[in-house]
RNA sequence: GCGGGUGUGGUGAAAUUGGUAGACACGCCAGACUUAGGAUCUGGUGCUUCACGGCAUGGGGGUUCGAGUCCCUCCACCCGCACCA
C-alpha cells in the first residue's frame, strides 16, 4: 500500500506550512490583542516607527524589531501585559518628491508603501497588535498632533516654576507687575510695567506674548532657491546648489514656526541623569544642548578720535558699548582684540569711514557663503577689521574691534573679546592679523600655539598677577556684577528648532491670521485636515504648495490660514503616546491610558535619532508633563540604539576594454575594472555564472577566467545600498529559510548595538540547529519521539543551566550568546539521546520568543491545546546543576599545566599537598623553590615558584 | 580640535567582570552513510615546532601569584559634534 505523499512532509521541518499555519491562527484568534487592563503589570516595549520609504525593507531594518520582538514575547511568558505597537512615520519629503515626479498624491503612494512594509513585517512573525496600528499621516491622528501644538502655543516656561504654564497665567502677571522677573526669552531687551502692559493694543500684546510662548512665530533663514521656486532642506543643498538641478541657493529670510525647545535645555540636561541612555547616546544630548558657564562683559567703545592710537581713525564721535560673552573672564587681561559676528547691529555703526568700504567688501563675501561652508572651513581665516576701538573695562586699555565670520551672531552676544595666548582660533587670527599677542600665562605659553590651560598662574594681568586661574574666573565675574558692567551667564549651544517646513506633505498648523496677526483654530475644527491637491508647484515667494489652494486659505476677507505644514519630528514626538489609547476620540489618549502604560520601558531604534527626534519627544513629554496631562516627564526609561548592518558588497574584475571578467585571486595580472555585482548572485565569494550572464543583458556573453574552476568575487564593506547591489531582502531569506531562522540568525550576528556586515552565508548554522532541535522531538518514519519518562539528573542539569542563561541573557538582551546557549543545549540533550517530556517541553517555553513558529508547533505536537505564548516560563533550580567536585586547571607561575579533579569542600591544606605531590607539577618544580601555592575555591590553582 | 566607541583565529564572535583565551557558529580539512549531496553524522582546525615546548587578545610599558579584562603611553579605525567663544 502506497504511503501518503504528506505522510512524510508532515514528519520533517516544514518551515514554511507551520510558519503560514501559526500566523494565520495567531490572527484568526487575535493572539496579539493587548487590553488596557490595570490589574497587570506591564511592560512597554516599542520600536522607532519607520519612514515607509518606496525602497521597503532590507535585512538590516528588522535588527531592532527582533530584538525588540523577543524581549516583548518574553515578559508576556513572564506574566507581564506588554504593549508593543507599531506604526508609520508617515508624513515626509521623499514621498511629496516623488508625487511631483510622477504625479501620483502622496497619500496614495504611502499607502502602498505602508502595505508593502505591513507584508514584510508579517511574514517575520512579530507579535505586534496591529489593532493598535498608527499613521502620522491619518487625520485622525494628526489632529491630536495639531491640538499638542495648540498646547504649546498656549504655553509659556516660567523660570521661576521651571515648568510650562498657560499664556492667561502670563498675562495675568504682566496687569500686576509687568514683566519684571519674568525676562522676555524671544526679547531680552524688553521691559514693561503693568500700566504700560494695559495700555498696548491688542496688537502689541499678541507681539509680546509671542516672544514667550512655547511654539511661535519669527523671523529665520531658509534656502531659497529662485530657479526652483522653492526653499530646500540642507539635504537638497549640495556645495551651496541645489541637488536637484545645480541651482544657486541664497538666503531667504522667513516667518516661520519655532519650538522654544532652549527653555527646556536645563531639564533636558538634568533628566539625562534619570534614564537608562548608553553613555554615547548621552553624550551626544549633552553636546547637543551644549551647556557653558561664563560671563557676559561690556566693553565701552568711546569716540575713536580721542582713543585710537591711529590718528586717521575718525567715525564721528559716537559712544557705543559692546556685551561679549566668555567663558573665561579670568584671561580678561590678555584680550588684545574683539571680534563681532559680521551680522552685528553694531558693525555699520561703529565702522570708521577709512574703512567702511573694507568692511562693506567683507560682508558681501560672508552673505555669499552658506551657514555651512562658514561652519566647515577651517583653514582659511578671513576678518576685516572695523577701525574701532573697545576699552578693556578693567584697565582702560584700547582693543581693536574686528569682525569675522567664525563668530556667529546667534550664540551668546555675537560678540566676543580674543585672548590669542589661551584660545588657539583667537591665536591663529592674531598672527593672520599681526596683532601682537600678550602673554599672561607666563611659561604656559611658548608662543607656537594657544594654552587653554585652565591651570595656570596669571600675570601681566593687574590684580589677578600670581593667582591661580580658576579663583580668578569667579572673582573676575563676581567684580564684573559689582561694578554693573555685565553678569555671570549660562548659555546654551542648542537653538529653538524650527517647526515650519513650506511643503504640502506635512500637518496643517492650526492657525489663522487676521490683519496678519496669529491666532488659533477653534478646538471644535480640528484636525484641519490637509486638502487635496494635484499639483505640488510651490506657492509665490517661498511659500508652500498649501498657498495655492486659495478657497482653502482663504476664509473671509483678511482672514488667511496658515500655509506652512509642521515638520517630520512633529507627528514623532508624541506617537508613544498614542499607542496606549490609538482610537480615542475625545483626547489623545485617555488619562487612565496613559497612567497605567507609563512611561516606555525599552525603546529600540538607531542612533542617528540620537539628538533630533529624542530631544523633540522628550521636551513635547516634559510640555504635556507640564501642562497636567500626563503623569511623566520622561518618554523612555531605557534606549537601547542596535547597530547598523552594514552591506558586505561582492566585486568582479573585467579586464579593461573586453567582456572577460577575471577571478579575484588573478586579477593583479591584468589591468581590470572592479564592478558592483548583486549579492544575491554569490554564493559566498563564489560567483553563480550563469546567473551572472543572466543578471543583466550586457553581461550575457561575457567570459571568464576561472582559478580552481571558481570564479571568486572581492568583497568590500560598505553602507547596505541599493546602488551598491548589496541589499539583502528578509522575504528572500524567510522564503529559503523562514522565519525563525531569519529572527535567530539576526540576533546570532552579534550584540544588537554592535554594527557589523551582514553574510548570508553564516545563516546555514541556525538553520541547522532548528532542523536538528526539530529531530529531538520528531522521527521522520516513527513522528513524535518524546516520552513522558522521568529526566535523568544530566539531562535536568542541562535543562537549568540552560534556564539560568536563557533567562538572564532573554532579560539583558544578550541574544547573541542566548542563542549559542540554545545550541550547547541541544548539542548536549542529543548526545544524552534525551527524549523526556520534562526537559523538552520547558525548552519550548525558553525558545519560543526567538522561534515562535517552530516551538508553538513542538508545542501543539506535544498535546497542549493552549497557546505557547501564555505558557508559564520554566523556573531555574539551582540544586540540579549544583557540583560537589570542580576540575582544576592548575598552572605553575601562571601556566595552565595540568588539571586536577577536587571537592568543592575540599580544604586548602590537602588541595596543597595533592598538587604538589602531582608529577606533572613536580616535573615544572625541579630544582625550583616552592614560593606559595594560590587557590581560589572553584576557580583555579596556581602554584608559585 | 573636542566628545564617545572599537581593536581577540581565515570570518561573525565568546570569556561568569582579575582566574584554563578563542565557547557557539561560518568556512576549511579528513572520514562515514549514500545512486546522489548544497542532506545527515563523526573527527580535526589560533600561529609555530618532528617533538618537548614556545608565541599569541592593535604596539610598548606597568600593577599582580595571575591581565583580553585594571593603570600609563602610543597607533589604527568607526560614530557624533564642530570656527560654540
Amino acid at each position: 500500500m502506497p504511503i501518503p505523499t504528506d505522510f512524510f512532509n508532515k514528519m520533517e521541518y516544514n518551515y514554511r506550512d507551520i510558519e503560514k499555519k501559526w500566523q494565520e491562527h495567531w490572527k484568526q484568534t487575535n493572539a496579539y490583542r493587548v487590553s488596557n487592563n490595570p490589574s497587570r503589570p506591564k511592560c512597554y516595549v516599542l520600536d522607532m516607527f519607520p519612514y515607509p520609504s518606496g525602497a521597503g525593507l532590507h535585512v538590516g531594518h528588522p535588527l531592532g524589531y527582533i530584538a525588540s520582538d523577543i524581549y516583548a514575547r518574553y515578559k508576556r511568558l513572564k506574566g507581564f501585559n506588554v504593549l508593543h505597537p507599531m506604526g508609520y512615520d508617515a508624513f515626509g519629503l521623499p514621498a511629496e518628491e516623488y508625487a511631483r515626479e510622477t504625479g501620483q498624491h502622496p497619500a496614495v503612494t504611502t499607502a502602498q508603501n505602508i502595505d508593502a512594509f505591513r507584508r514584510q513585517l508579517e511574514h517575520i512573525g512579530f507579535c505586534f497588535d496591529w489593532e493598535r496600528e498608527i499613521r502620522t499621516s491619518d487625520p485622525a491622528y494628526y489632529k491630536w498632533t495639531q491640538w499638542i501644538f495648540l498646547q504649546l502655543f498656549d504655553s509659556w516656561y516660567n523660570r521661576k516654576t521651571q515648568r510650562a504654564e498657560r499664556i492667561a497665567a502670563l498675562t495675568a502677571l504682566f496687569e500686576q507687575q509687568g514683566n519684571a522677573g519674568h525676562e522676555c526669552p524671544g526679547d531680552r531687551t524688553l521691559q514693561f510695567t503693568a500700566a504700560e502692559w494695559k495700555s498696548y493694543d491688542e496688537t502689541r500684546q499678541r507681539e509680546i506674548l509671542m516672544h514667550y510662548r512655547l511654539a511661535y512665530l519669527a523671523h529665520a533663514e531658509v534656502n531659497w532657491c529662485p530657479a526652483l521656486g522653492t526653499v530646500l532642506a540642507n539635504d537638497e543643498v549640495v556645495n551651496g546648489v541645489s541637488e536637484r538641478g545645480g541651482h544657486p541657493v541664497i538666503k531667504k529670510k522667513m516667518r516661520q514656526w519655532f519650538l522654544r525647545i532652549t527653555e527646556y535645555a536645563n531639564r533636558l540636561l538634568e533628566g539625562l541623569e534619570r534614564v537608562d541612555y548608553s553613555e554615547a547616546l548621552k553624550e551626544m544630548q549633552r553636546n547637543w544642548i551644549g551647556k557653558s558657564q561664563g560671563a557676559e562683559i561690556k566693553f565701552q567703545i568711546p569716540n575713536p578720535k580721542s582713543q585710537s592710537p591711529d590718528p586717521k581713525v575718525q567715525n564721528g564721535g559716537a559712544e557705543f558699548a559692546v556685551t561679549v560673552y566668555t567663558t573665561r573672564p579670568d584671561t580678561i587681561f590678555g584680550v588684545d582684540f574683539m571680534v563681532l559676528a559680521p551680522e552685528h547691529e553694531l558693525v555699520s555703526r561703529i565702522t570708521t569711514a577709512e574703512l567702511r568700504a573694507d568692511v562693506e567688501k567683507y560682508l558681501d563675501y560672508v552673505q555669499s557663503r552658506s551657514e555651512r561652508e562658514r561652519l566647515a572651513e577651517v583653514k582659511q581665516i578671513t576678518g576685516c577689521f572695523t577701525g574701532a576701538y573697545a576699552l578693556n573695562p578693567f584697565n582702560g586699555r584700547p582693543i581693536p574691534v574686528w569682525i569675522s565670520e567664525y563668530v556667529l551672531a546667534g550664540y551668546g552676544t555675537g560678540a566676543i573679546m580674543a585672548v590669542p595666548c589661551g584660545d588657539q582660533r583667537d591665536f591663529l587670527f592674531a598672527k593672520h592679523f599681526n596683532i601682537p599677542i600678550t602673554n599672561i600665562i607666563g611659561d604656559a605659553f611658548n608662543g607656537e600655539e594657544a594654552n587653554p590651560t585652565k591651570d595656570a598662574v596669571l600675570q601681566h594681568s593687574d590684580f589677578l598677577d600670581g593667582m591661580d586661574m580658576k579663583t580668578a574666573m569667579g572673582l573676575v565675574a563676581d567684580k564684573v556684577e559689582e561694578l554693573g558692567i555685565g553678569k555671570r551667564q549660562i548659555n546654551y549651544k542648542m537653538r529653538d528648532a524650527g517647526f515650519s517646513r513650506q511643503r504640502y506633505w506635512g500637518e496643517p498648523f492650526p492657525i489663522i491670521y487676521k490683519d496678519g496677526i496669529a491666532y488659533p483654530a477653534d478646538e471644535k475644527e480640528l484636525p484641519v485636515e490637509l486638502p487635496f491637491i494635484e499639483d505640488y508647484k510651490p506657492g509665490e515667494d517661498g511659500e508652500g504648495p498649501l498657498a495655492n489652494v486659495t478657497d482653502w486659505v482663504n476664509l473671509a476677507p483678511g482672514i488667511r490660514r496658515e500655509t506652512n505644514t509642521m515638520p517630520g519630528y512633529a507627528g514623532s514626538s508624541w506617537y508613544f503616546l498614542r499607542y496606549m489609547d490609538p482610537h480615542n476620540d475625545n483626547a489623545f489618549a485617555d488619562r487612565a491610558a496613559t497612567d497605567y502604560w507609563n512611561q516606555v520601558d525599552v525603546y529600540i531604534g538607531g542612533t542617528e535619532h540620537a539628538v533630533g527626534h529624542l530631544l523633540y519627544s522628550r521636551m513635547w513629554t516634559k510640555a504635556l508633563h507640564d501642562l497636567g496631562y500626563i503623569g511623566f516627564d520622561e518618554p523612555y526609561k531605557k534606549i537601547i540604539n542596535q547597530g547598523m548592518i552594514g552591506g558586505s558588497s561582492r566585486l568582479v574584475y573585467r579586464i579593461r576594454g573586453t567582456n572577460t571578467f577575471v577571478s579575484q585571486g588573478i586579477k593583479d595580472q591584468y589591468e581590470t575594472d572592479e564592478l558592483h555585482v548583486d549579492v544575491n548572485i554569490v554564493d559566498g565569494t563564489e560567483l553563480d555564472i550563469a546567473a551572472f550572464r543572466k543578471w543583466r543583458t550586457d553581461y550575457q556573453d561575457a567570459e571568464f577566467i576561472l582559478e580552481d574552476g571558481k570564479y571568486i568575487c572581492g568583497t568590500l564593506l560598505e553602507k547596505m545600498s541599493k546602488r551598491l547591489f548589496n541589499t539583502v531582502n528578509p522575504d528572500d531569506i524567510v522564503e529559503k529559510y523562514g522565519a525563525d531562522t531569519f529572527r535567530m540568525y539576526e540576533m546570532f550576528l552579534g550584540p544588537v548595538e554592535q554594527s557589523k556586515p551582514w553574510e548570508t552565508k553564516g545563516i546555514e548554522g541556525v538553520h541547522r540547529f532548528l532542523k536538528k532541535l526539530w529531530r529531538l522531538y520528531v522521527d521522520e518514519q516513527k513522528g513524535l519521539i518524546v516520552k513522558d519518562t522521568p529526566a535523568t539528573p544530566e539531562e535536568l542539569k542541562v535543562l537549568h543551566k540552560t534556564i539560568q542563561k536563557i533567562d538572564g541573557d532573554t532579560s539583558s538582551f544578550s541574544y547573541n550568546t542566548a542563542v549559542s546557549q540554545f545550541m550547547i543545549c541541544l548539542n548536549e540533550l542529543t548526545s544524552l539521546k534525551c527524549s523526556k517530556r520534562s526537559i523538552l517541553e520547558p525548552l519550548l517555553v525558553l525558545l519560543a520568543p526567538f522561534a515562535p513558529h517552530v516551538c508553538e508547533e513542538l508545542w501543539h505536537l506535544l498535546g497542549n491545546t493552549t497557546s505557547i505564548l501564555d505558557a508559564a516560563y520554566p523556573v531555574f533550580d539551582e540544586q540540579y546543576v549544583k557540583e560537589s567536585t570542580f576540575t582544576y586547571p592548575v598552572a605553575i607561575n601562571g601556566k595552565t599545566r595540568t588539571e586536577m579533579g577536587f571537592a568543592l569542600d575540599a580544604d586548602n591544606a590537602s588541595i596543597e599537598q595533592e598538587v604538589l605531590a602531582n608529577e606533572v607539577v613536580q616535573k615544572w618544580m625541579e630544582g625550583k623553590q616552592l614560593k606559595k601555592v594560590v587557590i581560589v575555591k572553584g576557580r583555579m590553582i596556581n602554584v608559585v615558584v
